[in-house]
Parts: structure tokens; sequence; C-alpha cells
DNA sequence: AAATATTTGTTAAAAGAAGCACAAAGTTTT
DNA sequence: AAAACTTTGTGCTTCTTTTAACAAATATTT
């Protein structure tokens, strides 16, 4: 039973990465199925939203039983596009695209960083992992025939809307911003801003606020 | 005209670090005044919702003219807290508390980074800016007394959970967590996770759904 | 100083998301 | 094999959030 892309809501679609997450938990506890009930004790949403939620991309599980962890896993890997395989770039190579470039769970997942761009000629010619850190400069020839996929911005505010642009025109599909700036590409550009400090703020507020 | 803290949303106040973004902008273009209408533009949100959102804490604006960016930017800044002054610890100096620990702006905001604590011994006794990295060991004694507000998980996942146990028993009033886990602390205790693979598989996501 | 143009604050309506309740379909026990 | 139990998928209801509309207030122009 299959339904998939009809047309779901982006709250939705922003739950299954938690979902995700819990599933490979319970894998590595060998535990082999799970109702929706144990679920939401577990995680925090209503049994009830997470029957919804999986609903959306399919009927995974059965009555009287649950859902099967593997399977749900798999399923939810794959709605994700966590099957496929993405050549990423890193635009900043100070600690936070470093810290990016030696996330290894990213590569597991598909998401290949292939290079580090930095203006600092002190940090270029260095190896993150097995990743090289390049002059920005190379940025557009080393990109050449390479169908880059995931353009990551880890540079200052400053540069952010600079580096946008030349993302765009190499191009590349999507653009995971961690620079505090909001920056602007055309639609057609899939487009995640990280804003750190956002979160931070917020708990600067409930802090503030609280009973 | 005061009102605040009726009780407004979280969908409401999560927009609010992006308001005080724009704001931050205009001053530094040196533009004094601004409708809901020019801010709609720039921002992405209806002008209705600006107005409504800005109302659940005063009437900021004023008919006719709109609203004084200065006093605007000024009021948000109060709403968020950042205007107060919080101790912090980061616990983990790998590139990503490295990262966090470096950048000024947390600072400038009122969150004063006292220490690190890493339990690799080659990065203990380094110092980030002015900023010392001491033995985790230590992390008991060393804010004993202190009255430490913020706690940031950097480590790895494995860690973060007995990590945070600690931060929740000093006690911390707010957990600022990097570590891709779903931490579980008291209701009582501020928490904010950072799940940066989130967002990375959302875009893989959009990347396979696009029309 | 009067007339016209802006633009807010706020109420009402529409759209969207979450929760409830239960029949249907399966599993487990007796 | 029948009875009792479990749990999903789903229609319906409730709650939340967003958008639209407009009177009231101020600014600007004539």
């Amino acid at each position: 039973m299959k339904k998939e892309v009809k047309d779901v809501s982006m709250a939705v679609i922003r739950r299954l990465p938690k979902y995700h997450r819990l599933l490979k938990e319970l894998m590595e506890k060998d535990v082999t199925r799970i109702s929706s009930k144990e679920l939401s004790t577990m995680i925090g949403f209503t049994a009830s939203q997470i029957r919804q939620d999986l609903n959306c991309f399919g009927g995974f599980g059965q009555q009287g039983y649950g859902y099967d962890v593997g399977e749900l896993y798999n399923e939810i890997s794959r709605i994700l596009g966590l099957t496929s395989h993405y050549n990423t770039i890193i635009i900043g190579a100070g600690n936070l695209g470093q810290a990016i470039a030696n996330y290894s769970n990213f590569e597991k997942k598909g998401f290949h960083i292939m290079a580090l761009f930095e203006k600092n000629p002190r940090l270029v010619g260095l190896q993150i992992r097995d990743i090289p850190v390049l002059d920005v400069d190379e940025l557009g020839s080393y990109c050449e025939g390479k169908n880059i996929e995931i353009g990551v911005i880890c540079t200052n505010k400053e540069s952010a809307q600079d580096v946008a642009d030349v993302l765009v025109n190499l191009p590349v599909k999507a653009i995971w911003n961690f620079a505090p700036a909001d920056i602007i590409v055309p639609d057609s550009i899939v487009l995640e801003n990280v804003h750190l400090s956002d979160s931070l703020y917020i708990i600067s507020y409930l802090l503030k606020n609280q009973e």
C-alpha cells in the first residue's frame, strides 16, 4: 500500500527526522516491533498524531501488532531520501565548516563532502579527514562537470550572500546556510537556514518568562 | 502601552529572532521608520501577521507612520531577554564547541561563556579567545557558587545524556543541546535542541520531492 | 485648515494542525 | 477454533494559526 507525495504538510515532514532517530535507537536495542502508543511515550507526540503522520506515506502498520521497527526505519529513510547520494561542498573551513566535515554520519547517509573552500591562506591546503581544503577562488573551476547538489555556507554573515550567489550560479540544487544572515536565492533552490542564535534567543526568552 | 506575557504562542516567539535580525540590518542602513507592509516584502511574512505578532507585546507602531526601527529593535531585544546577562559553559571543546566559543556575538548579547570542558587531554589547557578549556572532571567543582545559567552540550551523542544529567544537577536553568540525541531533562529546565542533521534530512526530502 | 493618503490595532473569517473516537482487522490467549 | 485483546487507519471535532477587512488615528499634501 503506497500513497506518497499527495501533499504532505511541512509540519509532518519536520517530524520525520525525529522518528528516524528514535527508530534507529530502537533497532540498536534490538526492539523489533512497536505500537504508536509506545512510540508516543518515548517521543512525546500523541499516538494519534504518529499514526496520522505515518499514514501520509502509506499504511506501514498492522492492526493488533503495531509497526515493524526495521521496516518503518527503512521506509522513513526512503521517504527522507537518505538512500540517495548527494555531492556536497562546504564554503568556509573555520571551526563550523570543519565540524560538519568531521561529522562522519553525514557521509554514511549519502551526503558526500567533496571539498571545503576557504579564503584564509593559513587554512588552504589542510585535510579534514580525507577532504581537501581548497582556495575559494578555485570554487568555480573545481565544480565544473562535478554535479554538485548541495552547498553548505559556513562563512561569516558578511560573505554569505556573495557565496550564495556563486553557489546559485554553479548551479547547486540546495543550500544549507549556517551564516547568521537571511540570504536570498531563487525559489527553485532548496534553502535551509540554521540560525544558531535564534534558538539561543528563544532560550533567553523562555528563561525570562518562566512562571 | 504594555501588555506582555499574556500567553504568546510559540509560533510567534520563534519569529521574534528574525524580526530582531532584520531590524538590526535596517539600523545599519540608517533606516529609521518602517511599515508592516515594507517589512512584509523583506521578511516574507504577511503584513497582517507582522502587526499581530508585534501586538502580542504592545502597540509599538503609530497609525499613518509605521514603526520606529530603533525603538522596535530595542523592544524586541528586551522581549527576548537580550538585555540580561547569562553565565554559560560549554561541554565539549571539539570543532563545534570551539566554533560557538569563538562566535563573539553571543558574548555581546549577554551570553558570557566562562569555560569549556573537555575529556580529551590534548584539548585541555587550550584557550579559545580568552576562554579556558578545562578537564571535564573539574566541572562540578568549577561551577560551585558561580550561578551557571546555561549549559551547552557539544559532545557526541553517546555522552550527551550523561552530560545533561550532570548539568541538571549543578543546576543549570537551560540546556542548549547540539548532540544528535534526544536528551531527557526535567520540565523545569529549558531545553533547546539543535539537531543539525534534521535540517539536512529536510533538504534531502525536498530535493527528492521537487515538482 | 481642510482634504487626502497612510497605516496601525483589532475583530472576524478562513485555513491548517492536532486530538478524539471507533470500526475494521489483525494477534494472542484459552 | 472461538473468545478476548490489541492496535491500526480514518472520519469527525476541536483547537491553533494565519489571513482578510476595516474603523480609528495619525501623517502628509493641497
